[in-house]
DNA sequence: AAGTCATACAACCGCCCTCCT
DNA sequence: AAGGAGGGCGGTTGTATGACT
């Protein structure tokens, strides 16, 4: 018995895969369709786990994948939209990205998260290092790290987990969002998310609605339930530095910084970075509404100096 | 040129759910 | 109804690569 499973322990593969497996997994998957996984290896076609088939497949051999393509600033945009509504429903917001994967998903936005972790930590000992006197943000105010997952209702966590919304993305009024549709064997596409919500698509018109891959979409107000969040007066002055059409410019020929201006027609009192960031196109041309042409990236894009202006985040032990 | 660091990506692990017997 | 197998999904880790010093 225990030499049997040594045995199979050695003949498993692991680790990267050769053209060959691939070679092999393309050909069962043409042959009987993208299931039965476990018997590529019952059959001796390869000595790979069913999973790690199903997963080199969904990956990587699956057609009309974007392999080795960065996301776009759409992409970047609708990710970060649906992360705020579904939370880390990799799997669910990637039906939303053709050609991306819930990997590809999950990697680009623990990306994000380590890029901002770095950042604040960065800040974190530069204060230290010039004994500033600090702005402390109460952590349940922090833009979006990971908050420790408690017992959140659906709704509760994903709008726990869009706490960051330092993001522009998230405004009231609604800001229409260019979603892709679903494939169309998603499941039921009429029904309610486990929230209660209904799934962004389902805002618009009921039908056509899978028709016209460029139709435009209304989300509906995501609710920040730290509207209320006033600044330190360090902040503040961000804000109104921020607020400064000019601002950006200022800041030199840095390609982000320089994308972005300003968007006009916000309430005065918008919570967070104040006025609505948005994108200038490449002619040049302030969209208030669809932030079509430009990354929102915004992590990239915010001001160098605006780290310094948050506590770093508390260790989790302390949570 | 070499070392270090950050980032992107691929793959594995473990948990959970569903289906079948 | 119970248990096992298969599959889906989110979290995590390891590694390759590029940028920076």
């Amino acid at each position: 018995m225990e030499g049997k499973r040594e045995e199979q322990q050695q003949v498993l593969r692991k680790g990267p895969w050769k053209a060959e497996e691939d070679e092999v997994l393309i050909n069962h998957v043409k042959k009987y369709g993208p299931r039965d996984w476990s018997s590529i290896r019952s059959k001796g076609l390869l000595q790979r786990t069913g999973k790690s088939c199903r997963l080199r497949w969904v990956n990587k051999l699956r057609p009309n994948l974007k392999n080795g393509c960065k996301f776009s600033a759409e992409e970047e945009r609708v990710v970060i939209e649906l992360q705020v509504q579904f939370g880390n429903k990799w799997a669910r917001i990637a039906t939303h990205l053709p050609g991306r994967t819930d990997n590809d998903v999950k990697n680009f936005w623990s990306s994000r998260q380590k890029r901002l972790a770095r950042i604040l930590q960065a800040s974190s000992s530069k204060q230290h290092k010039h004994k500033r006197e600090v702005l402390v943000v109460p952590h349940h105010n922090v833009p979006t790290m990971e908050v420790p997952k408690l017992s959140f209702s659906a709704e509760e966590e994903s709008t726990s987990r869009a706490r960051l919304c330092v993001t522009p993305h998230v405004t009231d009024p609604p800001l229409p969002l260019r979603l892709i549709p679903p494939p169309p064997d998603l499941p039921n596409p009429g029904t309610p998310n486990a929230s209660g919500h209904l799934a962004p698509h389902e805002f618009d018109s009921k039908e056509s609605l899978y028709s016209d891959p460029h139709m435009q979409i209304s989300f509906p107000h995501i609710p920040l339930p730290q509207l209320g969040i006033s600044f330190w007066p360090e902040s503040q002055e961000l804000m109104a530095r921020l607020d400064d059409p000019n601002y950006f410019s200022l800041l030199g020929p840095g390609d982000d910084a320089s994308e972005l201006v300003v968007g006009e027609g916000f309430p005065p009192d918008m919570p967070l970075l104040g006025p609505s960031l948005c994108y200038k196109g490449h002619d040049g041309v302030i969209d208030g509404n669809m932030c079509e042409e430009k990354p929102d990236v915004f992590y990239d894009d915010l001001p160098l100096d605006v780290p310094d202006h948050f506590e770093p985040l508390p260790s989790p032990s302390k949570w």
